[in-house]
RNA sequence: GCCCGCUUAGCUCAGUUGGUAGAGCACACGCUUCACACGCGUGGGGUCAGAAGUUCGAGUCUUCUAGCGGGCACCA
């Protein structure tokens, strides 16, 4: 027998993969079973440009764990992979590179360039993919998508034009964020608020035309003043009331503007009068429109102040701007004051560029109306299913609430070009293809709009367009809606929200039945992981320092909750691994004339033993709960339940308690017969585990003598045999055995019992000693009596006498059992009687205080009363049980005396 | 400003419907016991952030306070 003493994951995970994958186990169509439930997942596409993170490997966890567990539980299974265009980073990616050949994408032109993106893709992208398989994620790689796919773009032409034709789509003028860097539109989803500590406000005084008085208005940007076209003050302020529909002078630009009334102001704030520039923020373009004030636009897109702006100020850029602007009132002796002020300015979400909001002509969807459709779903019948509901569910529903119109083109060139032709006169065309347009239009003289649209516009059809949308296809009639969808919380509105909005209107049905929000990850100093911190945890690096599996088992237990990263953990589900490994190995070791067996355990219940009886109780109580555990998502106590079974029952109960019957030197029947009973358990608990485990079980359980296909769930018939595709264990309620359960519980503390007096003794390891044990209910000292050899083995004992009543010399320990039960462990000449007397003391001052604590609660008449009377039995009980014990202690210590 | 979450053993975290506080790691002691020292056995360690309330009974429900972390908001 060969087997390393230490297990090797490197291994496992270079020889099952692709064999899984070759085999097509990974697709759906390996069910055969036409009648299967579905279960579907698509996976959030990673970015094309992305490598695997941390928040990443939670994801996919989650999603392949539950795939799994589908999969062998008989699901026609499908979980989706594909990637993201991810326009901007790519695009930005790519000049880069070309930046260092000293060219700009301008220098390639449009067509050039975007091919040079694809090429960039062949080679560079989809690192995240190869990753992937890694993790030993179970998805259907024959239905990879990527959101350019020739597919996914008819896909977003037919969502354009629809929206489009039923006017949810308009092209206008409107205000947007703008990044000066990137050069392109963005939605307010894809910009960041920031706090600016040491921000100013600046107070500057604008004189009222044909009088000496001045009106201060306070501003953080004072170089939009050159833009002013109006000042606003509440209709109820008291102080500007006699001003209304006066002319202010605007300074520098000797404008005249108004003094308008409007209720937005607050007059709480800076002086109450605020400065309004319709062309350069978005509270005064609205206002700009009701009162029809002129929009002069005096920064331009690279953030550079136009000739709009007056020659002295044309080209500075809007910070220089800022300065000029302010010395100028200083001369003037306008410039009321400074003061320091805290607040929020707004930052590409990519660059972190200080946005400047710009009136432009862009592409805009109506979301208020999509969402409608959403809305109403959550709020009556709470779908999709947030896990965890609170706080997501509110999240989302008040999002919802509340949508704003979303700019949709961006001024890039990788992308899905907006479906939209002009002609000469400038009329514009929406189609599908430039056919359709030029049907439309009725000439050839077409020229396509130059944008693109934003990257979330086709991730909004993910789970339709990947499952063959606009077409109905089979997929999308199988796999739709699908079953959940697991991501980060920092996308619902940009992503989630959007693909319940798509699904809905063009399938008429939610997009997913679940959405699960994972935690996040942080790091050993609860700082959020980041590229520019570098602080980050590689998982690959994780997986080869500790394997997949065991990082599998930490992500998984994650879950929800929000988590400081750690290799403690790690290193111990590492270990767990080592120890599934050395008890399989165990089992080998002593396997001949045995194999799996679906009939290992079936013989009359009064011919197996108690252990036997017990581990087959125990198991299928552990089957149970974690099946009821990964319906709830409980992936935390699903690890721990598994955990525990695996190395507490089953290893440092069950093995030792069998040791003797299979370690036996002459082969017979009943060795045969263990050695079948201790692999059959150990072939349902590898299955148990494999959704968390892929690797190490697959590997153990085809080592297993006696595993072959027909182990496999009916519904994959035909099949090879692998562990992928054996059915899940349910757990038998029939074989849940409350008295095994009990009685073997009573073995357990039983040695225990034993060994702490061993350890407190200092009795040597190898020393045998003797055991005296009594128990006045005759069922209980059977129940010693039937285990007497393995009590011998495990607790290093040489003789055992069970007795009604306890004899035992007065140089003994003692110790006091539940059910009335008691041992002594003779210790002639090695007992410190001083030092047992200390111990009895101890263990009687123990169950002192909970008896105290217990009959006080009993005392008091008015829990009596209230209280559920089975409680109050309970109580009962166990302070009869704790005196019993007392009083058993209590004749233990007069022995010393 | 509004809304939400978190605060449990030295560390990282569990604690379902209110009814004897748990795990892993760390720590102490003892072990080359014929699967595993990535192991085995034994043990110590928490007034559950603070205060008040509801209740026979609160880590769990309510309110407030403090600290931390999110999300949202047009306050110039």
């Amino acid at each position: 027998m060969d087997i390393p003493k230490t297990y090797d994951p490197k291994q496992a995970e270079a020889r099952h993969y692709s064999r899984w994958e070759e085999a097509g186990f990974f697709a759906p169509e390996i069910n055969r079973d036409p009648h299967a439930p579905v279960y579907s997942i698509v996976i959030p596409p990673p970015n094309v440009t992305g490598s695997l993170h941390m928040g990443h490997a939670l994801q996919h966890t989650i999603m392949d764990v539950l795939t799994r567990y589908k999969r062998m539980s008989g699901y026609r299974t499908l979980w989706l992979p594909g990637m993201d265009h991810a326009g901007i980073s790519t695009q930005i990616m790519v000049e880069r590179q070309l930046k260092k050949e000293g060219l700009t994408r301008h220098d390639l032109g449009r067509e050039k360039f975007t091919e040079r993106v694809w090429q960039w893709k062949q080679e560079y992208g989809g690192q995240i993919l190869k990753q992937m398989r890694r993790e030993g994620a179970s998805v259907d790689w024959s239905r990879e998508r990527f959101t350019m796919d020739e597919h996914l773009t008819r896909a977003v032409r037919e969502f354009f034009v629809r929206s489009y034709e039923d006017g949810l789509i308009y092209h206008g003028e409107g205000m947007i964020s703008w990044c000066p860097k990137d050069q392109t539109a963005l939605s307010d989803l894809e910009v960041d608020k920031e706090e600016q500590k040491d921000g100013k406000l600046y107070y500057l005084q604008y004189p009222v035309k044909g009088s000496d008085r001045r009106v201060t208005v306070a501003t953080t940007r004072p170089e939009t003043m050159l833009g002013d076209t109006a000042v606003a003050v509440n209709p109820n302020d008291e102080r500007y009331r006699d001003l209304l529909g006066a002319t202010l002078l605007l300074p520098i630009v000797s404008r005249e503007i108004p003094i308008v009334a409007d209720e937005f102001v607050d007059p709480e704030f800076g002086t109450g009068a605020v400065k309004v520039t319709p062309a350069h923020d978005p509270n005064d373009y609205a206002m700009g429109i009701r009162h029809n004030l002129p929009q002069v636009r005096v920064i331009d897109q690279h953030a550079r102040m136009t000739a709009e702006a007056g020659a002295e100020f044309e080209g500075l850029d809007r910070y220089q701007a800022r300065e000029k602007v302010i010395e100028k009132f200083e001369t003037f002796g306008l410039l009321e004051k400074i003061v320091d002020y805290e607040f929020s300015i707004t930052k590409c979400g990519r660059c972190r560029t200080v946005i400047e909001p710009l009136i432009s002509t862009q592409w805009f969807l109506k979301q208020a109306e999509l969402g409608r459709a959403p809305l109403e779903l959550v709020r009556e019948k709470h779908e999709p299913r947030f896990v965890p509901r609170v706080p997501y569910e509110k999240v989302y529903t008040d999002w919802l609430e509340n949508l704003h119109d979303w700019t949709l083109s961006r001024q890039l060139w990788w992308g899905h070009r907006i479906p939209a032709w002009y002609d000469e006169e400038g009329n514009v065309y929406v189609a599908r293809t430039e056919e359709e347009a030029r049907v439309k239009a009725g000439t050839d003289k077409l020229e396509q709009d130059p944008d693109v649209l934003d990257t979330w516009f086709s991730s909004a059809l993910w789970p339709i367009s990947t499952l063959g949308w606009p077409d109905e296809t089979e997929d999308l009639k199988t796999f739709y809606p699908t079953s959940l969808l697991v991501t980060a919380r920092d996308i619902i509105f940009l992503w989630v929200s959007r693909m319940m909005m798509t699904g809905l209107k063009f399938m008429g049905e939610r997009a997913f039945d679940d959405v699960f929000i994972t935690g996040t990850i942080f790091d050993k100093h609860g700082q959020r992981m980041s590229k520019t911190k570098g602080n980050g945890v590689d998982p690959l690096e994780v997986f080869d320092k500790y394997g997949v599996d065991a990082t599998r088992l930490v992500l998984a237990s994650i879950g929800t909750t929000d988590t400081r990263w750690n290799d403690t953990q790690v290193e111990s589900y590492r270990n767990f691994a080592n120890k599934i490994w050395n008890a399989t190995r165990f089992c080998l070791m002593n396997s001949e004339g045995a194999s799996v067996k679906s009939d290992a355990f079936a013989v009359e219940r009064d011919k197996l033993a108690l252990h036997d009886r017990w581990i087959l109780s125990r198991l299928n109580r552990t089957a149970r709960e974690v099946n009821e555990f990964l319906a709830k998502y409980a992936f935390h106590e699903a690890v721990q339940t598994l955990y525990h079974f695996f190395w507490d029952d089953f290893c440092d109960w069950y093995i030792e308690l069998t040791k003797a019957e299979i370690t036996a030197e002459a082969a017979s029947p009943e060795r045969d017969a263990a050695r079948s009973r201790i692999l059959t358990v150990l072939e349902q608990a590898l299955r148990l585990l494999h959704p968390f485990m892929p690797y190490i079980t697959e590997e153990l359980w085809l080592s297993l003598p006696g595993v072959d296909e027909k182990l496999l769930h009916p519904a994959y018939e035909g099949a090879h045999a692998t562990i992928m595709l054996a059915s899940y264990p349910q757990g038998e309620e029939a074989l849940i055995d409350v008295r095994a359960e009990d009685e073997m519980q009573a073995i357990i503390d039983l040695i225990s019992r034993v060994r702490n007096i061993r350890s407190e003794m200092n009795i040597k390891p190898g020393e045998r000693v003797p055991l005296l044990i009594s128990a006045a209910d005759e069922n209980l000292r059977a129940v010693f009596a039937a285990s007497t050899d393995q009590i011998a083995r495990i607790a290093r004992v040489s003789e055992i006498n069970i007795t009604e009543k306890l004899d035992a010399p007065r140089a003994s320990a003692r110790a006091v059992l539940g059910g009335g039960a008691e041992l002594a462990v003779p210790l002639e000449g090695l007992i410190d009687f001083a030092q047992e007397r200390e111990r009895l003391t101890k263990e009687q001052a123990k169950l002192k205080a909970e008896a105290e604590k217990l009959e006080k609660q009993l005392g008091n008449p008015q829990f009596v009363e209230r209280a559920p009377a089975e409680k109050v039995e309970e109580l009962r009980q166990r302070v009869a049980d704790i005196n019993q014990r007392m009083s058993a202690l209590e004749q233990n210590l007069e022995a010393f005396a």
